[in-house]
DNA sequence: GCGCGTTACTAACGCGTGTTAGTTACAGAT
DNA sequence: ATCTGTAACTAACACGCGTTAGTAACGCGC
């Protein structure tokens, strides 16, 4: 048994032509004859064999990795309660599948970012790359710019020239929290989702702190709580709001996820939710409509800003100019119980 | 500028050596002898000129892609709510990350499996695979075994000898519906998590007709419900099970997604957790701590799993046979309030 | 002076594909 | 009879690296 592998000249040789027509056949070249008997030839013998190029060597001719890079920006540890991150894959990988390209992901902590994602790219082990949580002080994102390499950033950097698919965070938690202040909460604390180098992070806070002041009402910095991606620092940041000494009626939660941490807290304290305290979110996970009480939050539309800046990232490695690199998709807010606003339809569910 | 891509013959040029001599100093080859001045010449250059070899070109020579596959058998939809993944997530590009290795990652559809994953293998695109949600009726699986390629599951195909990581889904069900009957509840009613192919599924499904006959308790084929990955499928399993004039005063349900799409079931109908119903999930989400109740479930370490099974596909990758190419890891049964087993600890935290 | 082993390298091949520049055969025009 | 053009291919190079087989220089024993 010779157990070689079948390469295009195995194909070649049964098809009785050269390699080059075989390859010729197999990629449809545009502009190049080739006869309709000669092709079936190829075709047939391609498959008999059950030939499949390897990747590697088309990837060192073309110049083409065909594979695209999923970046996170996160502590390791982050990611095992990121309810986002699976919707992100679901539709990226739905929408690039069709064009034969393959996912690669990989998680690069805050700390090194330099030596990890350019490596990546120098290696032209991917052709293009998608950001998710983009950071103020990323410095290796400039580079990727100067180096006009096909990227997207899921999130933005504000002020650059980067592609990239969004919702308008500041806008969004603006409704959200002047919701709260139309239902009569004044007190109104903020536990964000991340720290403020993650521009989604800040954003969110500065959009609390608009509706705050565009409501006249004074930001109590006491009130604020930075939060860490994962339900434990929900937990811990609302216990420290709980602990201190201020009064609130209400909070927003720059994530659905932290959100849940925090409602235990406040359960944890006796409290009631929405009685004592209302809660907002953001993200509209899954879960949320499910949740005791069904939490009133923003919904981001997670697959479709994955598929847009897949869609994008497409673009931009055919080397069309996308008609539009910088895309901002609506949000919309989803009012359910664990605001108060809605408690006769609560009650109704529940007869 | 010419700006023509750094390889190895600039290195060498650099350094004065031949490109043989830089591949042996930057590759660390094992019994070769080069002078350290030489060694270290070559470093500088490669430094100097931030050099990163090219992935493809070194896949193609040496035949190894340096990127693992993690398949996930799945409908994609329902990746979205899969707690799960994200922690294998974590688990898996950690311990791959010190080898230098990347993770591919991508999807398969139960409906055709056979176009796929075994593309991406015979492209040599990965030198490994990891494959979660095996299921029986999957025959591409054993193509795998026959042609030998490096492959661990994330659970398990009784009877094969693929490498696999698991837990005893079997006992751990056991226990914990054993759990629930000790508490005196004898109409439990069960969700599975997934269809019945899905080995995980049936055998979560078979620990729990176990623990029924080895208490003596019949088994009532209305009380079980067959979910579909998705916290929607729990919520309308549960549904279907309080609609039904079945009685029943415990759930089993097959992972802690579907059970919080249950929990919102019951509390639709106007049912108490655990008074009037009590409920028992598989997984342990890190959110199962910080739910109301907190729910009992089953620990699955997941982190562990993801470990294990990147550290075994290392070894066969290696070539080495592993001590051990079939594990089992414990787990857990983590009581909670949702069985009702703790009210009075619950209290106390009230308080 | 020769054989031999060791050290420290290098020339050259091969990995499997994409692609460019040709080549051959043949029909039609001059 | 020669030129031109086109259809249908193919020979040969390039991609950037790993690796095998080989070589030159040198010391050492005799």
């Amino acid at each position: 048994m010779t157990n070689h592998r079948i390469t295009s000249q195995d194909v070649a040789e049964k098809a009785g032509v050269s390699r080059t027509t075989v390859s010729l056949v197999l990629n449809n070249v545009p502009g190049v004859k080739i006869s309709p008997q000669t092709r079936r030839r190829v075709l047939d013998a391609a498959r008999e064999l059950n030939y499949v190029p390897e990747a590697a060597a088309q990837a060192l001719a073309s110049r083409r990795a065909r594979i695209i890079g999923l970046i996170l920006i996160r502590n390791p540890h982050q990611i095992s309660t990121d309810a986002f991150l699976t919707q992100i894959l679901d539709g990226l990988i739905e929408t690039i599948r069709p064009s034969g390209m393959r996912l690669l992901i990989d998680i690069v902590e805050p700390q090194h970012q330099k030596e990890t994602y350019l490596q990546l790219i120098q290696a032209k082990h991917i052709d293009g790359i998608i950001l998710s949580g983009p950071r103020y002080d990323d410095d290796a994102l400039s580079s990727l710019l100067e180096v006009n390499f096909p990227a997207v950033l899921l999130g933005q950097i504000p002020d650059s020239d980067f592609a990239f698919v969004d919702v308008d965070n500041r806008a969004a938690v603006n409704t959200a929290v002047a919701h709260l202040i139309n239902l009569g909460h004044s007190r109104i604390a903020c536990i964000t989702n991340a720290p403020i180098s993650y521009t989604a992070a800040l954003d969110r806070l500065t959009g609390y702190k608009q509706a705050l002041k565009e409501n006249g009402i004074a930001l109590d910095s006491e009130l604020i709580r930075y939060g860490d991606f994962d339900i434990e620092s929900g937990y811990r940041q609302m216990h420290s709001l709980l602990a201190s000494n201020v009064t609130m009626t209400a909070v927003f939660i720059g994530s659905d996820t932290l959100a849940y941490g925090a409602v235990a807290a406040i359960r944890e304290r006796g409290l009631r939710i929405p009685q004592d305290i209302a809660v907002v979110g953001f993200d509209d996970i899954p879960f949320s409509r499910y949740s005791d009480p069904p939490l009133t939050t923003v919904r981001l539309p997670a697959g479709d800003l994955a598929r847009r800046s897949a869609e994008i990232l497409s673009q931009l490695l055919a080397g069309d100019e996308p008609e539009s690199k910088q895309v901002i998709l609506e949000t919309q807010l989803v009012v359910r119980d664990s605001c108060g606003a809605s408690r006769s339809n609560r009650r109704m569910k529940l007869q």
